[in-house]
DNA sequence: TATCCGTGGCG
DNA sequence: TCGCCAAGGAT
């Protein structure tokens, strides 16, 4: 039996009941692709099912803040895939909310690459185009034995062919979605199921015992460390401040405590030293320990402060022109990192 | 093209 | 504790 036959075999009696997988509409399979992004499943379901609710069409999406979005992209992380999608839906939306039918034209659309177009396209419309997702990389790495690195554009090249290849034109949904379920079930990054693989006959790294070995992936991550002090700035009213991040950098576009970002870890500060027009005493650190954040090329060494002003913020005119003014119970409307949003319940709701 | 962008689970 | 990984894409 050829590799497509088997893996489709292997699907009919394995496969998950997934969500997605019960619709050919290109809304719900782009919105379902976009959240699977570098995401594990079980991750995405309710964000999925949220979405759909709250946005049924793209319409309903694209006539929604960007703010909105965020938010409801909160704790799902990568936050451009939630701009992006909300910019790609404002582009279908115009163009009568009809989704390009092509490899071609959908990854002209923001947020959808080499993966994302080739899913769209063969789950949607029948379009033969192989998928390529970490997956399928440990899938074909190891039934091929091919030992380039998944992330050199040597290996990206040779994959491609491969996919290319090995793609059952006449199934191509079938066949994509079955090589990525087989690659998260059951040919795992670890203990993969070999002893019960219906490839096991023809794949290469089980014959020569390279299992374990493949994927080869070349790592060369450095993490900067980053020392972040946030104010919880309280006035005479129980008013907070909140300030949205506008810079080309991490959490872009969603909002956080007015912020101090030194180079090491501080242990007592001033509010002249964090920038703040404000009176010096009565700042108090409320974190013992830095909390550490871990992201994928920085690890965040956060401390949270807290001033309490006994005037009003009106006070400090100032002060309104950069920041939001918000009561406890606003401060859970706004699309902030989880970081902050465990920091808000812990500090305001559960003490 | 190498680097950056989140978060959480797992061994 | 820590590195790896998870239905990648933009720049």
């Amino acid at each position: 039996m050829n590799f497509s036959k088997a893996l489709i075999n292997w699907y009919h009696t394995h496969h998950r009941d997934l969500p997605w997988r019960h619709t050919t509409a290109a809304y719900n399979i782009w919105l379902s692709e976009i959240m699977l992004q570098q995401t594990q499943v079980i991750k995405v379901l309710d964000y999925y099912r949220n979405f759909l609710e709250k946005y049924p069409t793209v319409h309903d999406l694209s006539r929604a803040s960007e703010d909105e979005v965020l938010k409801m992209w909160q704790g799902l992380g990568y936050y451009s895939r939630a701009r992006n999608l909300h910019k790609t839906a404002q582009t279908v939306s115009e163009n009568n909310g009809e989704f390009p039918d092509t490899y071609k034209e959908l990854k002209k659309l923001k947020g959808i690459g080499d993966y994302t177009a080739a899913a769209i396209s063969s789950f949607a419309f029948g379009e033969a185009q192989a998928v390529l997702d970490g997956n399928v990389y440990r899938v074909l790495a190891r039934y091929l034995g091919i030992d380039l690195p998944i992330n050199s554009t040597e290996g990206v090249k040779l994959f491609k062919e491969k996919a290319k290849q090995l793609l059952d034109k006449d199934r191509p949904a079938d066949h994509n979605q079955a090589i990525m379920e087989f690659g998260a079930l059951h040919c795992k990054p670890k203990k993969p199921k070999c002893d019960s693989c219906p490839l096991q006959i023809d794949c290469v790294a089980y014959q020569q015992n390279k299992v374990n070995e493949l994927p080869v992936k070349l790592k060369k991550v450095k993490v900067r460390k980053r020392y972040l002090n946030y104010v919880i700035l309280q006035d005479q009213k129980e008013h907070f401040l909140l300030q949205k991040r506008t810079e080309k950098d991490i959490w872009q576009n969603m909002f956080e405590f007015p912020l101090y970002e030194s180079q090491n870890n501080l242990n007592q500060a001033t509010t002249q030293s964090f920038n703040l027009t404000l009176p010096t005493e009565n700042l108090i650190r409320l974190t013992d320990q830095p909390i550490k954040h871990q992201l994928t090329h920085q690890s965040l060494f956060v401390h949270f402060w807290k001033l309490d002003l006994s005037e009003s913020f009106k006070t400090y005119p100032n002060l309104l022109e950069d920041y939001e003014v918000v009561t406890k119970e606003e401060l859970l409307d706004y699309a902030v990192p989880v970081l902050i949003a465990n920091y808000i319940q812990k500090h305001f709701f559960k003490g």
